[in-house]
DNA sequence: TGTACATCAGTGAACGCGCGTTCACTGATGTAC
DNA sequence: TGTACATCAGTGAACGCGCGTTCACTGATGTAC
């Protein structure tokens, strides 16, 4: 038994009850779904309620309004992703086979077009506000650095090309890389497309271009 | 004298006068601000038209929607940046001087963080409408060719690395880091940082890595 | 060039809907013994 | 384990604001002669 009883007690000293805990994961879940479909822009607090399965007073027992919905929703999701980029680049041993690690890298990135518009309708909202994009750049800089730690790491086996000397250089090319394939795949929905891109976007980076791969075509 | 009169006539047999061209360009004018500083999902008809110094009336006379205001208002300012690019494109001669035409492009493309908010804007509208999808995938599609062409007219002079093989390839590589780029600038509002980012980006894919240019770093 | 006229662009008031926000209430959930 | 009780989560109705949309009207603009 903890000292606050079985239920647990949160910061504001509110009991939080499973019902409680159930009901917001319900909201989130179907307000990702609303604003994937329809844009942040687009979506009312009765259409997330009526996706979810509640009346509107729910939402303001678990939200102050849709922005600090949008804001867990997105912080939730972003270390989610950035725990899946961490284990796809931590499967090598303590050699790094580049080919493999930009695939699995690949897979997770592009996994969910659902993902990428909302995380893009969370860059316009990060655009217009300070606070928002601190968080948002605070996410890319984690990935950034998971990327250059491995890099680092695998130095002297795979030498970087002279323009992006160094391991933080090149991470930060593979963010940049991702997002401009991410621009593409919202563009065109070409999922399997937008893979063999941002692959050969990355060997072309990564590498210095002596070492050809089989050629991805894109549709 | 046109056949028309002297005001003109539109396809629809409205006469056009020179008043109600102007307030069209000042709706426009003043819409792009708005969007700018409040983003597509946050604006009403009511904002725009009161930057404007018009009453919505007005703004009816002349849009059927916002919608169709903003898509106005990408089209026209796309059309401007796609001829900037080709011209700074086109001040070479025969030959290319790819450092100088980086430099160039570079400037035009990232000049206007107004302009990147909107069509990030533009871009979220696009990725959930096929219509409009379509019109911003022709834009890019535009300043694509106009990249592969220049690259192409300069083969021989300057050597692709052999991952990006073709012009096409190339062009495209270029356009996604510009894409990249852009996300960074929009989170961190570094016009300058950008600028010199993109730059050694574009020299990492369009070069070998032999020639070492300048570091610039970013802050 | 000037005047009389027709048409059109923009006005501003009015209507009403959608929805954000609040709140008294109920029944679901956890607690104490 | 079972029961009585207290508290809290979610309900649903109500209120009212913001704003999209319409429209009869006016005075600005272009036309004819």
């Amino acid at each position: 038994m903890t000292v606050d009883g079985v239920a647990g007690r949160a910061a504001t000293g509110r009991r939080v009850t499973g019902r409680r805990a159930r009901t917001r994961a319900n909201l989130l879940r179907a307000a990702f779904s609303v604003f994937a479909a329809k844009g942040f822009g687009h979506v009312s607090i009765e259409e997330v309620c009526e996706a979810a399965g509640y009346t509107r007073g729910a939402f303001y027992s678990n939200f102050a309004g849709l922005d600090e919905l949008f804001f867990a929703l997105y912080a939730e999701r972003a270390e989610l992703i950035a725990e899946q980029v961490s284990s796809a680049l931590a499967l090598d041993g303590p050699d790094l086979d580049v080919p493999a690690a930009v695939d699995r890298v690949t897979e997770v990135l592009l996994l969910d077009r659902d993902w990428l518009l909302v995380k893009t309708d969370f860059l316009v909202h990060a655009a217009r506000d300070p606070e928002v994009s601190r968080s948002l750049l605070e996410h890319r800089a984690r990935l950034r650095r998971a990327v250059a730690d491995r890099l680092a790491r695998a130095r002297g086996h795979t030498e970087l090309p002279g323009v992006l000397g160094t391991a933080e250089d090149a991470a930060h090319a593979v963010v940049a890389a991702y997002d401009g394939v991410t621009v593409q795949l919202l563009l065109d929905g070409d999922v399997a497309g937008a893979r063999a891109w941002l692959k050969q976007l990355l060997t072309a980076l990564l590498t210095d271009g002596s070492t050809e791969p089989a050629a991805h075509r894109r549709g």
